[in-house]
DNA sequence: ACCGCAGTGTAACTTTTGTTACTGCAAGGC
DNA sequence: GCCTTGCAGTAACAAAAGTTACACTGCGGT
């Protein structure tokens, strides 16, 4: 099961770190292959490694103080989480949790790795600040969706954005599960859906969802 | 009006950066004072030089689509703003929109000094990096506020934070600006203040709210 | 003193979302 | 086959938030 880790590797981050860099990662990282539905972190948490995400998805929720969920995000090949950084950095508790969206594989980096190469690499300092950039960016998306949008238009972004990370117009996922991440009820999601289905715009079976006329 | 920049530059972040960056900083960066409902940092505008608030407080917002703001967070003596560092880093255009919620005044500091002091001073990138993460987990905070919480708590939560950042329980704004920050309509803002009144949480006057029995 | 106006109070109504409850249906186990 | 169980459809109602409309009230300007 143990590839080739550099090219590994070279495949998400080739255009992103320098050689020396990759050779150093696949040195000191351990690989980690994952299943849909694995949880990778939980809230509270400590992190004592770094991921860098390979291959596959993975989903990043905030946790209601009551009960149920709300996704934030996705991560994708060549994303790590800043939630990550944040708490390795300043070594603190997990805030989030991260779910497996779908399977795949990512590479675990010792901590004081990441300290010792923002000193010694650019690529991996731009690295760094980028992957904080974009989920900072990815957090105003979210409450952009929160606090502008209506039940049904989030719905469809989630669809959409959900269609991406699988790439496939075909969601596997119940009306409850969908629920859970909006942070709604069963009915609701049920009653937007129909009515989706009514406008053409998808097309209700039992357990999945196809997304029509993309 | 030209006070001891050193000195300044101590109070607020003498506990943060060793002499020598203090130093350093007092050289290179301008001062800037401002007053309440000062545009600080407009949306799509491109950021040349980064502000270290020094004394007074900021409020950060996030503009609606069609109309209205949403205010995110407040930013405090020591704070500097992510979304600026964001834009410095990535040379892109602002998110977000920056207002100063009442007078005081911030150091400018020119970026490229930014990126130098990132390999020079390990209080600096310590400072960055924390920055950052008070930044996510700000965010957080927002979108909790957002999903989870109904209005009343959101606004209580509103009046608390801002008799905060102000320093004081007597609140200066009209119900048709808390609206505005809180995206919602006046109405309803008066609705839940009225009832906040009744319940001797707040007493309300024309143009300002005390906050009671803290 | 009077006017004008911004700020506030409130009623009445609509829309959106959440809740409860019940029905039917499909797949798998027995 | 038949039963169980999880999933989806839908009605009926409740709660929260948004909208429209109008009245009242201090305060500043003239």
């Amino acid at each position: 099961m143990e590839l080739n880790m550099e090219e590994l590797i070279k495949q998400a981050y080739g255009s992103v770190f320098e050689e020396a860099l990759i050779k150093e990662i696949a040195e000191v990282s351990t690989l980690v292959e994952f299943e849909e539905g694995d949880k990778l972190i939980d809230i509270g948490e400590y992190i004592r490694r770094m991921p860098l995400l390979l291959t596959g998805a993975i989903k990043i929720l905030r946790e209601d103080r009551d009960e149920g969920d709300l996704l934030l995000y996705f991560l994708e090949k060549g994303d790590t989480c800043a939630m990550t950084l944040a708490c390795c950095m300043g070594d603190t508790r997990s805030e989030i949790r991260a779910i497996a969206e779908n399977s795949g594989s990512l590479a675990m980096i010792p901590v004081n790795k990441m300290e010792e190469w923002l000193g010694k690499y650019k690529s991996w300092r731009n690295f760094v600040f980028t992957s904080y950039n974009k989920r900072l960016s990815e957090m105003l998306n979210a409450v952009d969706n929160l606090a502008f949008m209506k039940m049904d238009e989030r719905l469809l972004n989630y669809l959409n954005e959900k269609a991406k990370v699988n790439n496939s117009d075909i969601i596997n996922n119940t009306h409850q599960e969908i629920a859970y991440e909006l942070n709604t009820s069963r009915v609701v999601v049920s009653r937007l859906l129909k009515a989706f289905e009514n406008e053409g715009k998808i097309k209700l079976n039992r357990n999945n969802i196809v997304l029509l006329n993309k």
